[in-house]
Parts: structure tokens; C-alpha cells; sequence
DNA sequence: CTGAAAGCGCTTACAG
DNA sequence: CTGAAAGCGCTTACAG
């Protein structure tokens, strides 16, 4: 037969379903008396309250989505998990979901989404096919943040948040020409990707201010391919530093180094991006752009919350500070 | 005037709001004329089907939970992702949730997770107040599976299921003193807990049966921990080998011989435990118990689909298979 | 402080 | 192939 309802709640207390609804919701008006009979007939009945049920009749569900590209990444781990926190703070349920940077995946999570009732969404989105992901949310007039990545270009709708990266990429490459690199690469980033050149932008314009060459490796953001970087750089023997694409290249570069018997810090001058928590737990710890991701999860979240409690959109665009964290990757 | 329903949709196209139902369900019995009206007549309003609303009518939501203790390890992190991408293949919808070793958090998110309807729930839980969380599961009855960690003993009620720790904690000490170790520390895992005896039982029977003396460094399962045992281990120097609790202690020894001048696999032999993908990666790469999580992930999937669409109760207790994997972490 | 009634947006038999 | 009616489990005014 089911599960219990208020209806059977009420008729085991003695009272009117209305009143276990008011016991539900904690009203100051039901006796104390009364209140305590209904607790203790849904005790007995093994009550479970259906939220959907009573969502249906009062609208606001409280219940935000977050839809992250890749999970399995340390940067949104933990930029997953402050956007969490601050949201369940705030009093808001969040449902999170990874979509593996597959974007009609994407597309059905976000419309799965959509049909549960989502009050407001966050989404680092995967790129492709945008139209899928964000054509329903718009026609469904839900406030959606995209975080970290453009991939469409109707920020007046969907507002844009995400660090300073290209500021970021100038900082990294006049760190290293301070240190006294003679010949910087850039690893890693797919090319063709807003992130990619954005990275990069602040690099190639630092190298063209001083007069040096670029040499540009593309590939994917992974440990693996930061390896790979390490032996390409190891055996032309032309590069003596480089920026990253992030830290998980930076990080794969340090052990093709040393798999060779090299020692980056010594021989090679390293600049990661992002700063996840690895970086300055790994040997040598890793000179990288400090993100703040954390803090930007929370200031996300906080924007979104403002979006859906007062209706504030936020700016179309929005860029946060970034700041180079010196450690022993970039050598002395 | 909020969004519109299907008596919007019904009116709009001329038809009872039965039949828009019966469109929205792709039933057969529409008129090809008919389907194409109310289809059109749902994009011109921006119709957006409200599932909360079906799913009082018709019960099944079709929701699965996943509740991760620490969604910040690769461990857990390539758990979920395997989970979520085989229950989705399942047809059913997941929701996962980081409860960041908070038993308190956890159950608030369970108590959440149950009035949303979910059908059944895959939790490796936090430890302490299991009650908090266990209590609300089994009075509303929802099939729910304990993994990774047996927090719960009503094993009865929670099945148990886990990569056969106690057995990869065997394998690995035995390596270690057929590499010719001559003194193997354990590493890393928090005393009284149930995994970290698990891990640490077999690495002491093989101690035992070798007439080695063991020496635990017990902390937490992380790369920080990792840096600590390899300063202790350095500076005491009476260990020339250890078990970790799990890779990113090993990772953090890695990492913290390497800063005072060490090489794993030269001056000392290490092995791991989990196989997380950095493992293979990494510089020496890890030798490690494999957990085959992602595998393991799939198969909690499958047997939870299994007991919500047949009741078919998994047993009280699943162990599955680990091997060991040897790479340079552990010598010649 | 409590009860009777209407309604949230769907689905589900049941007629036709 | 389509329509009218009842009902899913709650909340919300409105009386009393």
C-alpha cells in the first residue's frame, strides 16, 4: 500500500491532515500537545515527507544545479566542492553532475535538470554543441552562470565569470625572463579553445615585448601529455623554461624530467597555472598562477544566490585576480 | 503567470490535455497531425515539462543517490564517475553528493536525498553518528548499499562491499621482502578505523610469519601525511621499505625523499595502494595494490539496479579480487 | 488552535 | 485516435 502520507499521519493522531501539514512546516500555531501526538503517530508510521509532492503546490524547489566538464580534475574538484559548501550554506540544495566534457551528455543532464525543478545553475560547460545545453535553459528562463569557460557567447543571458588567465600567462613568462630563461614554451591546451588563448595570450605577448620566440606545444591539459612535452623539450634540448597550461602538465614535466634524470628547478625553469593543492605538496613544489579557485566557488555561488534571491544579473563579464605563487620549479 | 502547463499546451493546439500527456510520453496512439500540433504548440509557449509533477502521479522517479565521503580523492572521484556513467546507462538519473567526512553534513544530505524520492542510494560513508544516517534509510525502507568503508553494521539491511583490502596489504608486504627489504614500515591510515586495519592486517601476518618487527606511522590518507613518514623514516633511518595506506601517502613520499636528495626505488622501496591513474604516472611510477575501481564502481551499480528492479538483496558482504601491479616505486 | 475545500501539474484508466 | 474525470501528496487561504 505504499507509503504513509499526512493523510494516514493525521488519521492515526486524531487530527486534520491540514494540521499535520502545519506540524511539517513547523508553525508556531499548533498546540504543543497536538504537535507532539503527530510526531509521534509519524514515528510510528514510518512518515517519510515527499518534497515533490509539496514542491508542486508552493514552487520554490531551493535547489541548485552545478555542472561540471571534468570532475576527475583536481581544479574543479575543488572548485566543485567550495560552490557546494557555499550553497548549502545559503540554504539550498545543489545537485551536482560531471559530464566528462561530452557535451550532449551535457545537453540531457542540464535538461534532466531543468524538468526537476532547478532554481538557478552553474556550469563549467563543455565545449560543442552549445545550442543543446543552453537553447532549453534559456527558453526555460532559468538563471545560469557560465564559470570558468565561454562557450556562449550570449553572456547578457548566461553572464561569464572566470580568473584573469591572460593576465595570469604575462605574469608566468616575465617571471621566468626575470629568472633569466633564454627560450620559453608553452605546454599544453588544446588549440582553438577560448582557455587555451587566453592562457596563452599574456605569454606571447610577453615574449614579443622582449624580442624572443615563441614555441608553442599543444595538447591535452593531462599529466600524460606534460610527460610527453618533457621528452619532445628533453631531446630538441632548445627550451630551458616553460609555462604550463596547468599545473597537471607542469606536473607530468617534472616526472618526464625525472624519469631522464633530470631536475626540474635545476635544469629547467617550470611555471604551472591554477595552483591546485598538489602543487605545493609535489618536489620541487611548483611556482604557479594562483587561481583562488576556492574563493571563486564561494564568490560564484554567492552571485548566483544573489541572482535568484533578488533578481541581480550579474555583469556579462566578470574577471578575478590571479597571482603568481613563487616555489622551486622556477629555480632561483 | 509562471510557465505553462499542458492545459496552456492543450489549448494552445486545440486538444484535451490528455493528449498532450500521451504526446509527452511519445505514445503511439497520437496522430502523426496531432503530435505535430502540440509539439509545436510546446516550443511556441517555451513549455517545460515539470517532473516532479509526474512523478507524484506515477510514483517511480527514477533517482538514484551517491554519497561520497571525500570527493577531493582521485580515489573517490574515479569511484563516482564510474558509478554515474553505468547508472546512467541504466536509464536512471543520479545525484552525488560530497559529505567531506562530515557525518553530521551526510546525514542532513541523506535526509534530503530520501523526501526527493530517490529509489535507492550507493553511500561510502563518514564515519561516527552512523545512526544520523542509517536510522532515516531503513525506516523509509530505500535500498540502500554501504561501500568502500563498512560504517553501518546492519549489514543485514546495508550490504557491504569492498576491493579485498586486507589481501592487497598482503601481497604487497610479501613483494617488498621478496625485493629483499629487510625492515618494511606501514604508512599512513587513521588508527581504529575499519580500513586502515584491513590494509594493515595482512602486511602484519606476512611481518609475522617473516619474524619481522612491524613499525606503523599512523595519519592521514593524504600527500602531506605522505612528506611527514618520508622525514621521520630519513632521519631514523632504520627502514629501507614501506606499505602506504594508500597512493597519495606513497606519492607524498615520493615526493619528500626526492626534496632531500632520495630516489624511491633506489634508496628505498615503496608500494602503494588504490592504483589511482597518477600512480602509473608519476616519477618513479607506483608499484600499488589495484582496487580496479572504476570496475568496482560499475559492478555497485549493476547490483544496485539489480535490487531495485528484481529485489534481488546483494549479499551482507562482497569482497572483489586486487592484484598487485609492480612498477619502478619498489626496486629491482 | 483546528478543519473542510481547492488546487499545484501531471498520469491513468475509462469511455467513446 | 481523443476527451472527461479522478487522483498522486502536499500547501494554502478561508472559516470557525
Amino acid at each position: 500500500m505504499g507509503r504513509p502520507t499526512i493523510i494516514d499521519v493525521a488519521k492515526a493522531a486524531g487530527v486534520s491532515k491540514s494540521t499535520v501539514s502545519l506540524v511539517l512546516q513547523n508553525s508556531p500555531s499548533v498546540s504543543d500537545r497536538t504537535r507532539e501526538d503527530v510526531r509521534r503517530a509519524m514515528a510510528e508510521l514510518g512518515y517519510v515527507y515527499n518534497r515533490a509532492a509539496a514542491n508542486l503546490r508552493s514552487a520554490q524547489v531551493g535547489l541548485v544545479g552545478l555542472v561540471i566538464n571534468d570532475l576527475k580534475n583536481p581544479f574543479f574538484t575543488e572548485f566543485a566542492t567550495a560552490v557546494q559548501m557555499a550553497i548549502s550554506e545559503a540554504g539550498y540544495a545543489t545537485v551536482v553532475a560531471n559530464t566528462d566534457e561530452d557535451p550532449s551528455l551535457q545537453a540531457r543532464t542540464v535538461a534532466a535538470m531543468i524538468e526537476h525543478g532547478v532554481s538557478g545553475l552553474i556550469i563549467s560547460p563543455a565545449y560543442g554543441e552549445e545550442d543543446e545545453t543552453f537553447g532549453p535553459l534559456e527558453r526555460a528562463g532559468i538563471p545560469a552562470m557560465q564559470v570558468l569557460r565561454r562557450v556562449s557567447g550570449r553572456t547578457d543571458l548566461f553572464p561569464f565569470a572566470s580568473p584573469d588567465y591572460a593576465s595570469g600567462g604575462r605574469l608566468a613568462a616575465q617571471h621566468l625572463i626575470d629568472r633569466g630563461a633564454r627560450r620559453i614554451a608553452f605546454a599544453g591546451g588544446i588549440e582553438g579553445r577560448a582557455v587555451t588563448a587566453e592562457r596563452m595570450a599574456g605569454y606571447l605577448a610577453v615574449l614579443a615585448e622582449n624580442g624572443m620566440e615563441p614555441l608553442v606545444l599543444h595538447g591535452r591539459p593531462t599529466r600524460a601529455f606534460g610527460r610527453e612535452c618533457a621528452d619532445r623539450i628533453a631531446v630538441a634540448g632548445e627550451c630551458d623554461a616553460a609555462v604550463c597550461f596547468n599545473d597537471l602538465v607542469a606536473l607530468g614535466m617534472v616526472s618526464g624530467f625525472a624519469s631522464r634524470g633530470g631536475l626540474v628547478g635545476r635544469d629547467f625553469r617550470l611555471v604551472g597555472f591554477d595552483d591546485i593543492e598538489e602543487a605545493a605538496q609535489s618536489f620541487p613544489p611548483l611556482s604557479t598562477v594562483q587561481c583562488g579557485i576556492s574563493g571563486f566557488g564561494q564568490q560564484m555561488a554567492q552571485t548566483l544566490m544573489g541572482w535568484l534571491r533578488d533578481g541581480t544579473k550579474p555583469e556579462a563579464e566578470t574577471r578575478t585576480p590571479v597571482r603568481l605563487v613563487v616555489r622551486g620549479s622556477s629555480g632561483e
